[in-house]
DNA sequence: CATGTATATGAATATATGTTCATATACTAA
DNA sequence: TTAGTATATGAACATATATTCATATACATG
């Protein structure tokens, strides 16, 4: 029984400049991260609101059809990852999003699930 | 108390009319799911690796220092998604990318992280 | 056929995550 | 201050998910 697979389709030296082409692991992580936050439909949702308005989380709760408490974790976790920024109105807080980038990965996938389904 | 907020910064009209305009509720499902693939760290090495080349699944085990067996695991979700195409050589398996729309979700994202963090 | 290699997969486990409920906070107005 | 409104948050719970281990499958070779 070899230690080693014997495919090595690629020898070692290649492999380890391909591995070295490959953006570092905090790069990796975050970008892990971005993605997830799109990874649920309901944070879906409000992103896609947000990409056209700006929305105080009552408006947010009715058109996503949550209640306000998930539609705060949600906003909390889009918050952190500062892909929205807020306003104070009185007791009311207007949310909305804070980066272009956002609504162009939502485009291009949206592209993808079109195309590919 | 009453039973509804009194907040509505948007009347009840134009509420509805946005909330039309989002995606339906299949596509948002769809989208959740094509970026939730995106969201593990491990998958998205692969991906990236598959962007460049053509590898087989020992190959992507050493390049992402993960066990053939993971590996496999997370293949079979990017094959169900169909983001990838596969061809036998023998009792080689060789994975690529399916689709162009996937690197350039990766990039966009980068370029958030890049510029947000 | 039997052996070996590359890959796939089911089950079990540990961890992460989204929602709900109850409650806290921040602000406004009387 | 007291009551009311909009939002935030901690804890508990249920569900989803990634990994590992053991094993199965598919193919090649002798």
């Amino acid at each position: 029984m070899k230690k080693q697979c014997a495919c090595k389709s690629i020898p070692a030296e290649e492999l380890k400049r391909i591995k070295d082409e490959l953006p570092d692991s905090d790069t990796i992580e975050s970008l892990g991260e971005f993605f997830k936050v799109f990874g649920d439909p309901t944070r879906l949702k409000l992103i896609y609101f947000l990409s056209q308005y700006e929305l105080c989380v009552a408006d947010l709760a009715r058109l996503s059809e949550m209640e306000q408490s998930a539609v705060s974790h949600q906003l909390k976790i889009l918050r952190l990852h500062r892909l929205t920024k807020q306003r104070r109105d009185g007791t009311t807080i207007y949310y909305s999003l804070n980066d272009n980038h956002v609504r162009e990965v939502f485009d291009v996938a949206l592209e993808h699930i079109e195309e590919i389904g």
